[in-house]
DNA sequence: GTTAACTCCGTACTTGACTACGGAGTCAAT
DNA sequence: ATTGACTCCGTAGTCAAGTACGGAGTTAAC
């Protein structure tokens, strides 16, 4: 049984500690992608670092586009139960991910035109951001 | 002066080109990211095949994660008007596409894994999703 | 000539993701 | 012993981004 992690910070210091505001941590507790965490005298909320982690992880995620919803499979992925399901689920992910790379780049590629171009022959810009994404 | 588009599609045209629904584009309309279209009969609007890439544009810059604002930032940079302004926005636009490349390529390096260790050693799958983005 | 399928407009409702509010309890310091 | 900084809880309010609604007008098909 490997549960025995220290768990020491309070919902505050978690939240600063992730950078997010103490109603978040509450509210990401009510949306199931934080576990119910032990309490001191059955009243104060006890969190670990790993916490701190999966908090700024759900972060990251959102501005890479993925919903509360979708950070949550993905979390429950990271649980490391359930193989066969984990692999499933996590080759669809990829699929969705290795998309929005595609996306990506073809937008870091026409930004890095644009400055480019915007230095050289300046005054006849053309900036075809929008083709970039032709494809998609 | 290159003004010399057709535009030949309704609004309904343009939605389902778009892989949208009506109201999004006048949705859309009322937020600047589509121009004030020309009109049939002083009515009814009329778009030309840019106006479908723009919102397919508009979708794809979503699904990465940017903001309506942020986008509504992205379109006007191609629209090919001061040079100097937009190499500054474009640049810092950058970083922000970089940052999350990088976040997205640990999520893509850490699904791979996962599957591939799934697969090899079925049962004791310890899956680090978290940690990728440790650095972020 | 009326029904269907579109268009117009403004306003109101919904969903996701917070964010704030009010009232209460605890604990440390002054 | 009161002030300040924290915690608890539930509920309500906000903001972005749509989505739906209702009532009206136009045109094309039957």
């Amino acid at each position: 049984m490997p549960e025995e992690t220290v768990d020491t910070l309070t919902i505050g210091m978690l939240a600063t500690g992730a950078g997010v505001g103490v109603e978040t941590i509450r509210f990401y507790q009510r949306q199931q992608l934080l576990r119910e965490p032990k309490r001191a005298y059955g009243r104060i909320r006890l969190y670990g670092a790993a916490d701190v982690s999966r908090v700024r992880f759900v972060k990251s995620s959102q501005r890479l586009g993925f919903s509360l919803a979708e950070i949550a499979e993905l979390l429950r992925l990271d649980d490391g139960t359930h193989c066969a399901e984990a692999r499933l689920l996590a080759s669809i992910k990829l699929v969705d991910v290795r998309a929005k790379l595609d996306d990506l780049r073809r937008i870091e590629q026409v930004l890095t035109q644009l400055v480019r171009r915007c230095r050289n022959d300046r005054g006849s810009v053309s900036c075809p951001l929008i083709d970039a994404l032709h494809t998609s």
